[in-house]
DNA sequence: ATGCCTGAATCTTTCAGA
C-alpha cells in the first residue's frame, strides 16, 4: 500500500499536474495540503474520475487539506486540530482508511518570527502534539503526514546557517519537532535514508530547483505498528520540474500490506 | 536587508507562502 503527501499549492490551479502525478504513481491514500480553494469549489468530479474517494475541508485564499483513497471508503474522524474552537484555518484532517488512521495536517509556516505569527505556530505545534499523544497511546496504527513547515535538522537544508532565524528552522521549532517525536513517531524518510540529503520543497525564486536549493518540511511519522510495516519510503521530486507545478515536491511511503 | 516567483482574492495591486 502506498500512501503520499503533497503540498499541492492550489488545488484548481494544480489540476493537471495533480492528475497527471496520480495517474503516474497511483497512490493508495493521498493527503493534500494547501488547497487554497473554497468548500464548494473542491474538484470533487475530476478526483473522482481518477478513481479516487475524498474527503476535505477548504477556506478562502489559504490552506485547506484532504485526504484521497483509491477505491476504498474513507471513514471521517475529524476536520479540525482539537484544541482550540477560535482557531479558523483549515490545516488538519483525519480519518480512517483500510484500517489506518490518517491525519493530514499543514502546520502553520510561523514566518516573521519572533511574533504573532510565530506564536501561533508555536501553540498549533503544541496542541497537535497534544493530539498526537492521544493517538499514540490508542496503539492503533497511525500515519500523520503532511507539510510540517519543520527541518528538522541541519541535514534538511541547503544553506542552514541562511535559516537560523527563520520560523521553519528557529529553535523553538526543531525543539516542538524533537519533542513530537519522542513521543515514539518514528520519521519515515530519515530512518530510511539517515545521513542522505533529501529535499521535498524549492521555492520558486532564484531557480531554487535548478540549483537544489531545498527544505526537507514534508514528514510522514509512523506509530510503531506501521513502521514495522515500513518497506520503502521516497520524494517524487521530478514532479517539481514540471510546468505550473507546485513548489513542493510528492513525498510517499509503501507499507506492507 | 530585499527581491527573486506563484496563486487567489482584495483583482491591475495586495497578501501569504517558506
Amino acid at each position: 500500500m502506498r500512501i503520499a503527501t503533497y503540498n499541492v499549492n492550489g488545488v484548481n490551479g494544480r489540476l493537471p499536474v495533480l492528475l497527471r502525478w496520480l495517474n503516474e504513481t497511483q497512490p493508495d491514500i493521498v493527503c493534500l495540503q494547501e488547497l487554497k480553494a473554497q468548500q464548494d469549489n473542491f474538484p470533487e468530479q475530476a478526483i473522482a474520475d481518477a478513481g479516487y474517494n475524498a474527503i476535505w475541508h477548504g477556506q478562502k485564499s489559504w490552506n485547506g487539506v484532504a485526504i484521497l483513497a483509491r477505491g476504498m471508503e474513507i471513514q471521517e474522524l475529524s476536520r479540525v486540530l482539537p484544541g482550540d474552537p477560535e482557531d479558523s484555518h483549515s490545516r488538519y484532517i483525519e480519518a480512517i482508511v483500510n484500517g489506518l488512521t490518517i491525519g493530514c495536517l499543514y502546520l502553520p509556516n510561523g514566518n516573521p518570527a519572533p511574533g504573532p505569527k510565530f506564536d501561533y505556530k508555536l501553540k498549533w505545534f503544541e496542541r497537535f502534539t497534544q493530539h498526537a499523544a492521544g493517538l499514540y497511546a490508542s496503539g492503533k496504527p497511525v500515519v500523520l503526514t503532511g507539510d510540517y513547515n519543520v527541518m528538522p535538522t541541519d541535514l534538511d537544508v541547503y544553506k542552514p546557517e541562511r535559516w537560523v532565524d527563520d520560523a521553519l528552522f528557529r529553535p523553538e521549532t526543531r525543539a516542538a519537532y524533537k519533542n513530537l517525536l519522542a513521543q515514539g513517531w518514528t520519521d519515515a524518510i530519515r530512518k530510511l535514508y539517515p545521513d542522505q540529503k533529501i529535499y521535498t520543497f524549492w521555492d520558486y525564486f532564484r531557480n531554487a530547483y535548478g540549483r537544489d536549493a531545498g527544505l526537507r518540511i514534508d514528514h510522514f511519522l509512523l506509530s510503531p505498528t506501521v513502521d514495522s510495516r515500513l518497506k520503502s519510503a521516497g520524494v517524487d521530486r521530478h514532479v517539481r520540474g514540471w510546468e505550473k507545478t507546485s513548489d513542493h515536491a510528492p513525498v510517499w511511503i509503501e507499507l506492507a500490506d
